[in-house]
DNA sequence: TGTCTATTTTGCCAAATAGCCAAATAGATT
DNA sequence: AATCTATTTGGCTATTTGGCAAAATAGACA
């Protein structure tokens, strides 16, 4: 494989890698419908604020989302609302996993009985 | 948060989880044009045929994709082609983000100098 | 300047992950 | 049944991650 296409596909996989976690797709959620800063989306979450901080800059990293200050306060924002579309997606194949995961555990325990 | 809802995100970002590496990147990518056996693929990615085994595994049990066997051969196949149409949307932001890092350290480097 | 507030960083620990090699398994074939 | 081939699983190690608590920082404001 080339190189230059390796390196693409690791570039990728880090953004996705920074939506692969439940609190931090609750943030873009949350960020699709306004911007919000760190204290807003702390109590939201109910975690630690530096916990909460360690996700965001996370999700800054990956280039996902961007800030901008107001007083002293940082306000967060996403980049690209893209990914938005995305998420239908994803929420039908866990959806339809879920339901495959139920029908597998019900499946073996009959077969133990 | 309520706890379905909480138990959905989870599920969302397993699935999300198990796409944020780029050989199992290149593995949905191959996938999308045909369904391959594990040789092919391990073939195709140079690791250990066991790594890539267990990288098919993580696919197969978020429910991205599915398998047939064929002789003593077993088949890959994408379950739901939907993802594909989100790949546009990361690579734009990776190449975005590529960008900017490579901007931050020359900016970094003309600082030092 | 010093202080206040919002946020980030650091240090630490437990748990999860990716990789290889060796061993086990499942069907196919003789 | 014995063997062969394709694939998966288990064991191991090194690395990464997510969480909290404490310390550090950045900018606002007296």
């Amino acid at each position: 494989m080339k190189t230059e296409t390796k390196n693409k596909l690791i570039q990728q996989a880090a953004v996705i890698k920074a939506l692969s976690h439940p609190t931090r797709l609750l943030i873009v959620d949350m960020l699709s419908k306004k911007n919000i800063c760190v204290c807003e989306i702390t109590k939201a979450i109910g975690n630690d604020m530096s916990t909460v901080s360690k996700h965001l800059s996370v999700l800054k990293n990956s280039g996902l989302v961007d800030i901008t200050r107001k007083g002293n306060q940082i306000f967060y924002n996403l980049k690209c609302p893209c990914i938005l579309e995305f998420m239908d997606c994803i929420a039908k194949v866990a959806k339809v996993t879920a339901k495959e995961k139920i029908k597998q555990i019900s499946c073996c325990a009959r077969k133990r009985a």
